[in-house]
DNA sequence: TCCTACGTAAACACGA
DNA sequence: TTCGTGTTTACGTAGG
């Protein structure tokens, strides 16, 4: 994994420099289109230039690298693997810089998101709304302050009136855009809430919605007039060359005609140039069928314009008059860049944030808070003797595969330095049992990748037939169900099946944990959970920072609880579902959480909490242990409705008959 | 160094 | 007898 990540990163900074050079040749054709216009680029809006040229470019090597990779997947994992390569990348956002968007940062945003190109467009126009009233911001700031510094010239002058005017004009304006930047965020909102669902793979299309090409009210757009009005020759010679050389596409005639500037205005206003040739298809389907971005039902959709127009062709007529190259909509067009940059930092950001709170929820809340690498779950698992010690036929996993798991999330550098790679040998520590990550998460990330790459999971045996018992239906199941269980999730384990058979056969009998409940059709195996978690306060009892770690992260039980349950709530999903119903992420999800909460429950339980006189719940409820005690054969009924409470909260109900719980013995 | 957990191998018993 | 299942023991390794 690690290795892969820093493979990754070291193909996308050579391509990422090659997109630099091209952003470069960009800027080049941009400066050079300005410059036989005769006039000259201010340094600032060179490098704004810069900036968007920079930008886009990273759009299109962000796709290009996507495209590559969701084909070197496709050819790399051609057999049982249904969904798209963009599923099974994994999933690991760095914490980038929320300034800039790097060509990283937009790769990893289009590596991660499961979004069509309409979904990502509407997502990239939304992202430029919020960037257009920022730039439209500075940029009134600066012609404030120039007008100010005028106006201190010419107060000298005896013209104070005329542009003490125009000043308050600039600072109405600027208060109805502090007002529509705040509605526009929460649009953004919005859409942030919509983009949490979009993640989910499979859902239909999102339903987003655009923001309204008339980014600028007509008020706001009467205002731009005054205050562009009042800016005479003065001020245009000192601004305005900014505004002109904002072009976008490297025009290569050397005096653009009108309607090659047209067009590049066109697309820069609706961030067509942004997303690249994600776009070019439905653009060109638009066009073909008379339709244009910026003419809807019979309505001229520039910025702030809103012009009737008949039909088309009057439209472009209306076009070429109204909205031709000009100071005012190159203005706009830019402004309109600057939106849409925004927006996507404002996604970018939100995105991340929400990673970290998915990568939070999904790590041990027990996690000492000052583990430098919370995140690496699989980073101390040895590897010394892996690659000895595995089994020459075993070994076909490329670590550059992109079916690598999900779980653990790299986000550093300093993770993405040891373990790139899954265990594909025989290893001591699993990382589940070591960190207590939710083995039902990581499966269920990781599923595709498993059950394609012969890449040993890194689960002890046990682990694995606990999770194979909870996640049958009844949650039980027979040896040869374990085994099939194995063999259906684990291309690993459809080798050396003496080996691994010996070895569950092992796990079940070694450990209490597993039950052997005697069926009419034979004997099925269960899980008693107490027993399950007791291994491992076993082993940390005696550490008093650990113990002090579970303590602490048991105070993260309400709200952990409380999240977990607000998010079912938002996506109308039961807490206490099973791992078979339902959205597969969100009820793994839920059951991993479950076992952090049981878990953290146990050992707050196990470390002296038990006041109580008596048994808890759990405790009351586990002390048949078929195997340490052997008890009457009545008792041994007591394991079966024991299991069926795995998945329960252990805040259940303490007066429950957890006997009365439907018997599986007749069911299978 | 010791202890524990884990993985692996193997022997053995039992029943279909 | 064979095979699957289940139990137990032994040994080596890794990590705390």
């Amino acid at each position: 994994m690690m290795q892969e990540s820093g493979t990754e990163t070291k193909s996308n900074g050579s391509a990422i420099q090659n997109g630099a050079s091209s952003a470069n040749h960009l800027l080049e054709c941009s400066l050079r289109e300005v410059r036989s216009n005769g006039e000259t680029p201010s340094v600032e809006v060179s490098a704004a230039d810069l900036t968007h040229l920079q930008q886009q470019q990273a759009f299109q090597v962000a796709r290009q690298l996507l495209y590559q990779q969701q084909q070197a997947s496709g050819l790399k994992s051609p057999k049982r693997n249904d969904k798209p390569a963009a599923l099974q990348a994994p999933v690991s956002v760095a914490m980038m810089s929320p300034q800039v968007i790097t060509p990283q940062q937009m790769q990893q945003i289009l590596q991660q998101q499961v979004l069509t190109p309409q979904q990502l467009q509407v997502l990239l126009q939304q992202q430029q709304a919020l960037m257009l009233q920022q730039q439209l911001q500075e940029f009134y700031k600066k012609q404030q302050e120039q007008l100010q510094l005028q106006l201190l010239q010419q107060q000298h002058a005896g013209k104070q009136p005329k542009e003490q005017q125009v000043v308050t004009q600039q600072l109405a304006f600027q208060q109805q855009l502090l007002q529509m930047q705040q509605l526009q965020q929460q649009h953004l909102l919005n859409l942030q809430r919509q983009g949490l669902l979009s993640i989910q793979p499979g859902q239909p299309t999102l339903p987003l919605q655009p923001l309204p090409q008339g980014m600028i009210p007509a008020e706001l757009q009467q205002l731009w007039k005054e205050v562009t009005g009042a800016h005479t020759a003065e001020e245009t010679a000192n601004n305005n060359h900014s505004t002109l050389d904002l072009s976008t596409t490297c025009v290569t005639s050397s005096a653009p005609s009108k309607t090659s500037l047209l067009i590049n205005a066109h697309a820069s206003t609706n961030g067509q140039l942004s997303i690249g040739t994600l776009k070019r298809e439905s653009l060109s389907h638009e066009e073909q069928t008379h339709s244009h971005p910026l003419y809807g039902h019979g309505v001229c959709k520039w910025p702030g314009c809103e012009a009737i127009c008949e039909d088309f062709h009057s439209f472009l007529k209306h076009l070429n008059n109204e909205h031709a190259l000009d100071d005012r909509s190159t203005a706009q067009c830019r402004v309109q860049m600057q939106v849409v940059q925004q927006l996507e930092l404002q996604l970018s950001k939100d995105k991340e944030r929400l990673q970290a709170m998915m990568t939070h929820l999904h790590v041990k809340s027990t996690e000492p808070k000052a583990t430098p690498q919370p995140l690496n779950l699989v980073s101390n698992v040895t590897l010394s003797k892996t690659a000895s010690e595995a089994s020459p036929q075993s070994l076909p996993h490329t670590p550059t595969t992109p079916t690598t798991p999900i779980t653990p999330v790299t986000h550093g550098p300093s993770v993405i330095t040891t373990t790139s790679i899954h265990n594909v040998g025989p290893i001591r520590r699993r990382y589940s049992d070591k960190y207590n990550v939710p083995i039902s998460s990581d499966i269920a990330q990781n599923q595709e990748f498993y059950k394609n790459a012969e890449v040993r999971p890194p689960f002890t045996y046990a682990s694995l037939i606990r999770q194979a018992i909870l996640e049958s239906p009844e949650k039980q199941l027979t040896l040869n169900e374990i085994y099939n269980w194995f063999t259906r999730m684990f291309a690993y384990f459809r080798r050396n099946a003496a080996t691994w058979k010996n070895a569950v056969r092992h796990n079940l009998s070694l450990h209490k944990c597993f039950v052997r409940v005697e069926n009419v059709k034979g004997a099925v195996w269960t899980v008693d959970e107490q027993e399950f978690q007791k291994r491992r306060p076993q082993k940390i009892s005696g550490n008093p920072s650990l113990i002090k770690n579970i303590q602490t992260s048991h105070a993260y039980c309400t709200p952990l609880n409380a999240a977990l349950q607000a998010s079912m709530a938002e996506n109308s999903i039961p807490l206490y579902t099973t791992a078979s119903m339902g959205n597969p992420t969100l009820s793994n999800l839920a059951i991993a959480m479950r076992e952090e909460l049981n878990g953290v429950m146990e050992h707050a339980n196990s470390n002296g909490s038990d006041s109580s006189p008596g048994r808890s719940p759990m405790q009351a409820l586990h002390h048949v242990h078929v195997k340490e005690e052997p008890l009457d054969p009545d008792e041994n009924e007591g394991p079966l409705s024991l299991v069926t409470t795995a998945n329960h909260s252990p805040d259940f109900d303490p007066d429950r008959d957890y006997e009365d719980e439907p018997v599986n013995e007749d069911m299978e």
